[in-house]
DNA sequence: CTCAGAAAGATTGCGCACAACTAAATTGTG
DNA sequence: CACAATTTAGTTGTGCGCAATCTTTCTGAG
């Protein structure tokens, strides 16, 4: 009867992989006054100022229970502002600032500093993001 | 200007591929009345019953905020037991109850089965834990 | 032996994640 | 049109993660 050890199982190798490079992040992030998740969600935001709070939500599969009081958060620090749909009032848009917008300068930044701290080659980068990416879009039937 | 969007991100990746992992383990374990990181914390205690809170922490990478609540709640529900050392008073020994090693039994086939429900073959399995590994055994003084 | 410093674990506080629920707006069907 | 079902966000409650702080115990220099 050998238990499967800690360190066999996949889900703790991507949980700790993970958890790391949040710290990775963390420092520079305080400094800035943001968490990780508030800066995934400014990073959509980026991308696709203007989305709803479900469609933010798809893309860093989170709910609203997440995303509502962290987008109060974000809010309360100026960094977006929410607006309710005119042809929907039950949708709420997500709007950068001025100032959320100008963040992603010091951002990106921050992002070769990570990248440069990381030990892999550019091979096994895009293949650990590949293989990741590929366990994140699991289909969640098999549950 | 382009800002790095968010799909290129190794974190990102990582951080949704472990969510998505923990999700899968979910169901199962709520039937088990048991939470992921109480999971991780029993797999730790039945390679190596009676070790201390902070050899676990290290094992988790987790720190006594953390555990100390956690294994309060494995002891209320008679999973394990809390014991001070004779010879250093400071430190607590975690045991394993009856109970707590039983659960093991279900544990594994849990593993098997969400193992298979991943779709990646042997080679990538390994090549994407081995990576994992590699990122979150990163040097922290980069930080 | 004494007492400053270190070490171990617990506690507090904040912000996620997630389940469960609520309120409000919209859609679809008879 | 009426109204039940659905959709969208928000709220509440629980359990992490993590920083900061506290208490207790131990260690080591003098």
């Amino acid at each position: 009867m050998t238990t499967a050890r800690l360190d066999d199982q996949l889900c703790f190798a991507l949980y700790a992989a993970s958890r790391r490079l949040t710290t990775a992040y963390r420092g520079t992030l305080t400094e800035l006054g943001l968490t990780y998740p508030q800066y995934l969600a400014l990073m959509v935001l980026w991308e696709s100022d203007g989305i709803t709070v479900s469609e933010l939500g798809e893309r860093l599969s989170l709910d609203s229970g997440t995303l509502s009081p962290l987008l109060k958060r974000l809010d309360l620090q100026g960094l977006v502002e929410r607006r309710a749909s005119t042809e929907d009032e039950r949708r709420v848009h997500v709007h950068l600032t001025e100032e959320g917008r100008d963040m992603s300068v010091e951002v990106e930044r921050l992002q070769k500093c990570v990248a440069d701290a990381i030990d892999l080659d550019a091979d096994e980068f895009v293949a650990l993001r590949t293989l990741a990416r590929r366990v994140a879009s699991l289909n969640p039937a098999h549950d």
